[in-house]
Formats: structure tokens, sequence, C-alpha cells
DNA sequence: ATAGGGTTAG
């Protein structure tokens, strides 16, 4: 039903809803639904006209709930708690839609408020109420009243699907994964919202193993997913670098029928590309109807940290004459491809280019690109004139990518200068402390390489340690440098000593720079054999074939001696072996990596 | 009232 209609006369002020409401009273249309609704909704812009909305509720033939409730929602909840104990006063009575407005932005004193209510109007059991209750606890972090509330405490409350739910939810916001799997795992009832924020739970986590056992099961059940489950289980294939699980998984939403809208795609692209696959982000890539902003820049990333800075530009010009403008995002990527692949010139012309023709402002993470780019190459003092020329000071990051730069320079003097100031501004990090370790150990300072680990010790951060994961037939190993714990550790270990004494005939020679132990040269070069990455390499060794490609996932940047032995490995060996690290891919072929020894 | 999905330097 429409208003009846009078002149609409703009409300901006208090005297002219004043004005406003008496042509109304006059015409005796008041309190008709529209009008009042819409008086309402100014008068509870500002707690000073509260009094007023509630004289006007007052007066109303029939206030019921549907016609304060819509403004509750959009009240600040200080207000609206005002305005819901004045309407109480008058009394005007709250149904079950008025709460669960209030509930969900309701600071912690206010929920208990309105938990006190809720049990005195008998809505305990109404499950709205009850579980817009359980998520406002969830919200203000208080796992314990939320706990205290679902075990019932002998209240007759009723749990539903929607309240487990909640729980799952709102545990896994809280970081309490595991409390919120023992939940789930009791849950009478599940849905596919159910299934899904246990998955997605997982991925916040970072468990991305976990995360995918929980999507099994769901598909084990026979339910059907959406697209809600598949980004999620394809974002944990992307956290697990598990290309095998996630053509998998890409296959299973294909068959399924789930649209592939712009967001999923984009998701399934970006698995590839973290997964090692170029060539199958680009199929899919290709093939997407409407590409988004995200999809553009998903994929110039993805060709950036694979080397290919050539296509990445050329992308990012395609981009442009598909009319599509960039971003800051945008502009991370295409100067990440040139930095990686030491394109100084490339870098300077692009940081220029985008930010003047399509005003984008540079942010602090675009000077850190353009350190990173000069650093890599050489040019210290252009890296630091970038630094002093910024228009705000340099943060931790900016300030660590000219640290990197000194150690892959060997620039012992700035690289000093700035490695201590690193660790103070990033105490807790311990690659800081290894990268000025190792700086400090190149040029045989091992005084200062004990003070470095003394301060570590003092400060209780420790070395992570190495670890590779390799992907064989969908299964997934771990190796950890320095132990070989592995049913077949003997053949592992054979074929690692092996495999180095056949490199060795090609002209291998360890590089024992990187090793962080003042001991003799023999024991150096034995340490290096248990680096992860080696162990890990072994074992695919014995698992594929000359001519296979094996992938392998490492959570620190590969040494400068795994790089070396790497390259020698798949020519000897013929095979194709795709490292992840932690910045970037390296594709070794044939005795080359498709990084050109930059990195 | 329950999931809330994609990209970002080092």
């Amino acid at each position: 039903m429409s208003a009846p209609s009078v002149t609409p006369i703009p409300i901006t002020t208090i005297s002219e809803l004043k004005q406003h409401h008496s042509q109304l009273v006059r015409l005796g249309l008041a309190s008709h639904p529209a009008h009042a609704r819409r008086l309402l909704a100014f008068l509870a812009r500002d707690p000073a006209g509260l009094p007023y909305a509630a004289r006007l509720l007052a007066h109303h033939p029939d206030p019921h709930p549907a016609l304060f409730n819509p403004l509750l929602a959009s009240l600040p909840p200080r207000h609206a708690a005002a305005f819901l104990s004045l309407m109480l006063s008058l009394p005007l009575h709250p149904d079950h839609f008025t709460l669960p407005r209030i509930l969900p932005a309701a600071p912690l004193p206010l929920a208990a408020q309105l938990h006190a209510l809720l049990l005195k109007l008998n809505f305990h059991s109404h499950a709205h109420s009850f579980n817009a209750l359980l998520a406002a606890y969830l919200a203000n972090a208080r796992a314990d009243l939320a706990f205290r509330l679902f075990g019932g405490g002998g209240s007759s409350a009723v749990l539903d699907v929607v309240s487990w739910t909640t729980m799952v939810g709102g545990l896994c916001r809280l970081g309490l994964v595991d409390d919120a799997r023992e939940l789930f795992d009791g849950m009478p009832e599940r849905n596919l919202i159910s299934w899904n924020a246990m998955i997605s739970g997982y991925v916040k986590a970072g468990r991305f193993l976990d995360a995918l056992e929980v999507f099994d099961q769901m598909r084990a059940t026979g339910l059907e997913g959406n697209g809600f489950v598949a980004a999620s289980a394809v974002v944990a294939c992307t956290g697990a670098g598990a290309l095998a699980r996630g053509r998998e998984v890409h296959r299973w939403v294909e068959q399924s029928g789930i649209q592939m809208d712009a967001k999923l795609a984009t998701a399934v692209v970006d698995m590839y590309c973290k997964c090692g696959s170029v060539e199958e982000a680009w199929r899919v890539f290709q093939r997407l109807p409407t590409k988004g902003l995200t999809s553009w820049n998903c994929m110039i990333g993805g060709l950036a940290v694979h080397g290919r800075c050539k296509d990445a530009i050329e992308l990012f010009h395609q981009m442009e004459r598909e009319d599509v403008a960039p971003d800051d995002v945008t502009l991370v990527n295409v100067l990440t491809a040139c930095a990686h692949t030491g394109n100084v010139s490339g870098g300077r012309h692009y940081f220029d280019y985008i930010v003047q023709r399509y005003g984008i402002e540079p942010k602090m993470e675009h000077y850190g690109c353009m350190v990173d780019l000069f650093g890599r190459a050489g040019l210290l003092d252009e890296a630091k004139k970038v630094i002093d020329d910024m228009p705000m000071e340099p943060d931790i990051g900016v300030l660590g990518a000219l640290f990197g730069a000194c150690k892959i320079h060997r620039d012992l003097d700035l690289g000093e200068a700035i490695g201590w100031r690193v660790i103070e501004l990033d105490p807790q990090n311990s690659g800081r402390y290894m990268l000025l370790a190792n700086l400090l150990a190149s040029a045989g300072r091992w005084g200062d390489v004990a003070r470095v680990r003394q301060l570590m010790d003092e400060r209780n951060v420790s070395k992570e340690a190495g670890r590779s994961v390799i992907e064989i037939d969908s299964e997934v190993c771990e190796f950890q440098c320095g132990t070989l714990r592995h049913p077949e550790e003997k053949e592992i270990f054979a074929m690692a000593k092996d495999m180095m004494r056949k490199i060795g005939l090609e002209g291998y020679a360890p590089d024992t720079s990187d090793v962080l132990h003042d001991v003799a040269e023999e024991a150096k070069e034995a340490s290096l054999l248990y680096h992860s990455e080696k162990l890990a390499i072994a074992f695919g060794l014995l698992r594929t074939r000359p001519g296979d490609t094996m992938r392998v996932t490492k959570n620190l940047r590969v040494c400068r001696d795994c790089h070396e032995a790497t390259k020698l490995i798949s020519r000897v060996f013929e095979r194709e072996i795709v490292v992840r690290d932690r910045n970037r891919f390296h594709h070794f072929r044939d005795g080359v990596c498709s990084c050109n020894d930059y990195w």
C-alpha cells in the first residue's frame, strides 16, 4: 500500500520535522505506517529525538513492533538500547524480531541486559532471539558465556542447526578451531552452512589439510556443494600447495554444476598459480567470460612469481586494451614481475606510467617494490634514495627489502647498519636474525654471529626449521631439515648420497657460504645434504621417472647450494622440478632455473 | 538468527 500523497517536505532539522508532523496531524495522516516510519526514522538518528519518537509511538493507535523494529537495527547499539528502554516504559511490547535487531552489534553489557530481558519475556525458547544472543556473546569474544548459554544450564532452550553453526563459526573466529571441531562432530544435523563454517574455519587457522579432510567427509555424505564450499576447498588447496587435490576439487566443481562465477574462478586461477601450474591457471583465466579486476591482478601476480615478467607485462597491456583500469594491486604485481627478473628500466617505467596515467597514489608497498627492484639489481644507492625521497617513514617491510639486498650483494657496512635496526623493529621474526647472522658469517665475523644467536635466545625467538613438502600421487610428504624420519629413510638417504655423487661428476661444488656454523668445511658440506629440499627431491627421484615433473613447496627461501644442486639434478636425472619457496617459484629444467639465478 | 568465497612488495 502506498502512502497517501502529501507534498514531500525534506526533513533535515527537528523543526522541519515538527512542521511536517503537524501538517500530517491536520490531514489525519500522522498514524499512517509509511509516514510514521519516516518520522521515526529521522528521530532515531539522534538520541535527542528519542523522547519525541516515544511520544509519537505512545499516541499511535496501533504501535505495532513492525513500526519500530526496522529502526532498531540502524541505530548505534547505545541508542538502540536507550530507545528500547523508552519503548518498554511506555509500555510497548517487543516481539520476536526486536532483540535479533539489536543483538548483532551489542557490546557485552548490553548483550547481558538483553539476555535478562529475553528470559523475562520468555523468548529464550524462540530460536531467533536465542541464536542472536549466542552470536552476540561470540562476537564479544566470550566463548565462556556462549558455552554456558548453549549448554542450557537447565533452561528450556531449543537448539537448532543455526545454534550449532553459530557456535562452530564463532569459535573458529576466536581461534578455537579444535573446540569448534568437537561441537561440529556432535551436531545432530548439518547443512551446507555448517559444513562450510568448519571448512573455512580450518582454512583461516592455516589448517589446510584438516579443511580438506572435512570437505571429503561432506562429499561422502552425498551432499551437493555450493559456491561457498567450493571456494573454501579451493583456497585450502592453495594454502596446502596441493596441486593434485586442487585439480580434483576443480573437477568436482565442474561436474557438480556449481556456478563458476568470477570470484570462484579467480580462486581457481590463484590455486593453480600458487600450486605451481601457471599453464592450467592460464587456461582457466582465458576461458573466463567476464574478468574482474581481481582476476587480472591475480593472473599478473601469478606470472610475476613464476618469473615470467614479459608475459605479466603483456597481460597488463591486454588489460588496458580491454579498458580495465589497474589499481594499486596491479601496480604491485607489475613491479614484482620486474623486480624478480632484474628488469630495472621496466620497473622505473611502469611505476611512473601507471601512477600518472591512472592517478594511483603510490603507497608504502610500492616504494617497497622499488627498493626491492633496485636492491636486487645491486643498485643499493638507488634503493637508499627511494627510501630517502619517499613521502613517509619507511616501515619494516621497506627496510627489510633493503636489508635483503645487502645480504644478496654482501654489502656488510650498510647491511649491518640496517640489520641491527631491522631486528629491533621486528624482534619476533626469526628470519631477520638469520639474515643478519648469514651476512656476518659470510664475512667470517663469528663473534658477531654468536651475538645474534644470543639475542635470539634472550628473546626466545627460535630459528624456523626448513620444511619441504612434496606431493606424490596426491600423497603429501613432509621433510624437515636435519632429520630424516620416513618408513623408507634408508632408501632415501642412499638416493640422496647417490644424487650428490652424480651431480659432483657434472661439476657441482658445495657452496657453504650460507652455513651458519663456525666448524670445519667438511662438517659444513655434510650438513648441506640434510637440507629439507634435498631430502624431498631424493624421495621424489625414487617415486618418479625421467620426464616427470616433481613439485616441492618450501617454507623458507631456497639456499644457494640447493639451488645449484637442483639445477644439475634436473639435468642429470631428467626431471622437471618445480620449487615454491617463501617468495616465488623456481622451475628447474635441463640444468637451468626459470629465475636465471636472479632471486 | 548460521558460512560470507578471489588479488597485494620483503
